[in-house]
DNA sequence: CATATATATAATTATATAATAATATAACAA
DNA sequence: TTGTTATATTATTATATAATTATATATATG
C-alpha cells in the first residue's frame, strides 16, 4: 500500500467539493453566480426554507466558497474567488459531454451490452 | 419564489460533485491523475479494499468523471476529460487560498470577533 | 474440465447529513 | 421599552451513503 496522499488534506479537499456536491447548495451557488443577495433573497429566489439557506449557508462558508458581509441585520453573501465560478461552469460542460459521451457511447464501444 | 433551476439539472450536477465529495473517491482520482490503473493497482495505491474501490469506481463512472477499458480480465481505469484534473488542481488552490483568506481575515476585516 | 485471478455486485450495518420545527440573537423602528 | 425584521442556532427525524462481508461473474491457465 502506497498512500501517497495526506488523510487530512483529502478530508479537506472532499469538505470543499461537498459543498458544491447538494441541489439546494447549487441552486444557492446558481443565484449568487449573478452577484451578491441577502439572505432573504437567496431564500426567495430558491425557494428553500430560511433555516434551511442559513445553514447551507454556513456550510459554504466554512468550505471557504463564499464569504458574508453583515450590512445592518442583513448578510450580504458572495462567491470568494472567480475559481469557484469556473469550477461550477466545467461542472456544466463536464456533464453535457458526458451526456453526449453516454450516447456516442452506444456507436463506438465494443463491450457494453 | 423564482426557482430559475431545472431540479432535476441540480440533481445531476450535484451528482457529479459529490464524484469529488469523498476522500477515498479523491484518493482514487489522485492516482488517476498520473495515468490509467487496473483496479488492483489502485487497491494497493490507496489501502482501501477491493469492493470499495469497485464501488467507488462504479460512483466515479456515474459521474462520469472516469472510463473504465477492459483488457483480459483486468480493467483500466483513466479520467476521462482533462477538467477533470483541472478541478482537481483548483480544489487545491481554492483550499490554499482560503487558508490564506482566513489568515488574512484577521488582519483587514472590520466586523468580525 | 478444474482452479486461480480480477473485478463487480448484493446485503447489512453504522454513520453522516439534509430538512424541519422551534428558538435564539441581533439590529432596527415606533 | 416593545415590537419587528433578518439571520443564526439547536434538536430531532428521516434519509442517504460509506464500509464491510460474502458472493457472483468473467477471464484466464494448467
Amino acid at each position: 500500500m502506497i498512500t501517497s496522499v495526506d488523510p487530512q488534506l483529502l478530508q479537506l479537499k472532499a469538505k470543499l467539493f461537498r459543498g458544491f456536491a447538494d441541489p439546494s447548495r447549487l441552486s444557492i451557488l446558481e443565484v449568487l453566480r449573478s452577484g451578491p443577495y441577502t439572505v432573504t433573497e437567496i431564500v426567495d429566489m430558491t425557494g428553500l426554507s430560511q433555516p434551511n439557506v442559513s445553514n447551507h449557508l454556513s456550510c459554504l462558508r466554512d468550505c471557504g466558497l463564499v464569504i458574508g458581509e453583515q450590512n445592518g441585520r442583513q448578510v450580504y453573501y458572495q462567491i470568494t474567488d472567480d475559481r469557484v465560478h469556473t469550477m461550477l461552469q466545467y461542472g456544466e460542460e463536464i456533464l453535457a459531454d458526458s451526456a453526449r459521451g453516454v450516447y456516442e457511447c452506444t456507436r463506438y464501444t465494443t463491450n457494453n451490452k
